[in-house]
DNA sequence: TAATTTGACTAAAGCGGTTTAGTAAAGCGA
DNA sequence: TCGCTTTACTAAACCGCTTTAGTCAAATTA
């Protein structure tokens, strides 16, 4: 397979490099008459001709790749369909473009320069990270470049599309309330390293306060987002307040692990203990009992997003930049509600 | 944030370009005086210089970036953390190199032409494929290139690196023969569209008749991947066979919901019925009861792939390129085996 | 009919690097 | 001191495309 460069299909078809630029890219105003763009077009066909990539994005001054930047921990990463959610969604936006997605992964928010090395090498013409890290001073200089965040971020001149995560807490929150158990326990995510997780419990607590319910420490067990830390959890939540009435996991995934305890152990759920997750992973609906949690709409953030990102690389005013999408509260028999 | 070029930090050095390039490249036998290389570096720093990284490959005739094309149907990338712990895995390798990922998703064989175009366009280096996508005529002409599958191929010419999936289902197989329940049920991971998932039936049923037992078509219930379609093969299965042992789930994720049926109408697992998955994907060892399943080498799987990837894109003769990882059986309560 | 506009193309200069071939000065052996 | 190798660099071509500024003939206008 060799490569067929402009300058062949050129020659082949009896024209210069120009005119097979001009009818390639379809260029407005390039008056071409019809038989030549056919003459091309013909030739470039039976050549097999496919333009080279990075000449054209370097001639262009523009690269066809964004960058998406992964800043989750290892763990999480692999834990749940996230990401892959995810990049079906910027790819449903992005793909119209014509645009690739490069997938980098980052240690940690400190570890962000790749971003910047690869901005300014012209290697991505625009980036999307799953957290806020413009905590890092270094990456200042990259202000007013095309980055979408996938976390809310306190800065006007920013740009996120992230889930409504208050919104999401609260609902759950007030339907806990509603059920009018307890003690009410909660397995934390922790180390509570983003503002979106530290929502999570902080939103929950504000809530409860607001009706008038403390949420005890000692009535908070620390998880680290695996369902063997969810059963660890639920284990030592258990011991220390054998009367907890219903526990509130801060992902789905550790509430996979409490509720394996809670069944190892004889505890009916919800009759003796409610739980409620957050999330709704794949499994959710189909677990012992099925579980009450949290929807956020990843794909479709994914794809707001990737809209977004467009906009600002096209140079086009985007209406709003800094975008909040709602979560869906799903209820099923692990709460013990009843309709 | 305006882009520095190597021409401007070769003014501020005091030096030609092309000393600047074999500076920044290391280049050997260049011949560079420890004073100049420090003035070219000094200058670089001061004016924050990062090199363009499309016309680096440009000139050099390789791009950097190589392509990941997943085949997966929507629902099954979006079923277990396998894509995210193939990237890992390819990262772990590929970095060292200097390599970026791109990541690209194909809806079936025939529309696999992307692969065609990004490699002939010299947009990526090489390619990993998540299925063989060979039997599509009108790749003969990428042979040659370095394109590693992630799925066995019959062609010697042809590289891949794969799970043994043989081995694996002939453990699993071996291992419910033990068990010595009868009848045998299974649940399909249907359509069965690629010889990957091919085998998991085939050589079950192979191993069964190699022991004097037979699979009958009337013990095999259709799903299609989902704990849904799980759910409801389960509920078929049993309607047809209440007398049914053992059933065999062809992946973790109907298991799923094959458990929830069975938890939900009051039948007793494994005393009942024995269930074993295949995949052991996250919650496997935290479902009710735990799974018995197949855990497969998802990280191993990439970190090999992009190794031979990157050995053929260097015109490295490899030892071999067509490799087979082994799977590990992963005993647990739901298959009811006591050690 | 001369002047101007339009239509259909092309030459050549980038884009920002790499790399080959070459040059001038210094080092060295005889 | 002369010729030869080494050392330390540089000029310029090239990678394959885009794009600006022309060119030249034909069509239109005055």
């Amino acid at each position: 397979m060799k490569k067929v460069s402009a300058q062949q299909v050129a020659k082949h078809a009896g024209v210069s490099p120009t005119t097979v630029s001009f009818v390639m890219n379809n260029v407005e105003g390039a008056n071409i008459s019809e038989a030549t763009r056919q003459k091309v077009l013909k030739s470039a066909d039976e050549l097999g001709y496919v333009p080279h990539a990075l000449a054209k994005s370097l001639a262009r001054g523009r690269s066809n790749n964004i960058g998406l930047f992964l800043v989750q921990p290892h763990e999480q990463i692999f834990a749940d369909p996230y990401i892959p959610n995810i990049i079906t969604g910027i790819r449903n936006t992005i793909q119209r473009e014509d645009f690739r997605i490069l997938v980098e992964q980052i240690r940690s928010v400190e570890n962000a320069n790749a971003l910047l090395t690869m901005l300014k090498s012209g290697e991505i013409a625009g980036a999307i990270i799953t957290h806020n890290i413009w905590e890092n001073e270094n990456l200042k200089q990259l202000y007013g470049l095309p980055i979408v965040s996938l976390a809310p971020i306190d800065d006007e001149k920013l740009h996120f599309v992230a889930i409504n995560q208050s919104e999401g807490v609260q609902n759950l929150a007030r339907h806990i309330i509603q059920l009018k158990r307890h003690p009410i326990g909660v397995i934390t995510y922790a180390p509570l390293t983003t503002k979106s997780i530290q929502l999570r419990l902080e939103i929950f607590r504000e809530t409860l306060i607001d009706n008038k319910i403390a949420l005890e420490d000692w009535h908070i067990a620390e998880g680290t987002y695996t369902p063997e830390s969810g059963y660890s959890a639920m284990q030592s939540l258990l011991a220390n307040n054998p009367n907890i009435a219903v526990v509130y996991c801060m992902n789905d995934m550790m509430a996979v692990g409490a509720l394996a305890y809670l069944n190892q152990h004889g505890v009916r759920v919800p009759d003796d203990i409610a739980i409620v997750g957050y999330d709704d992973i794949r499994v959710s609906a189909y677990l012992n009992p099925p579980l009450t949690t949290v929807r956020a709409p990843e794909i479709e953030l994914g794809e707001a997003a990737g809209e977004l990102l467009v906009k600002l690389i096209d140079d086009n005013i985007p209406e709003s930049s800094q975008i909040y999408l709602p979560t869906q509260l799903v209820i099923r028999q692990s709460c013990g509600y009843k309709l």
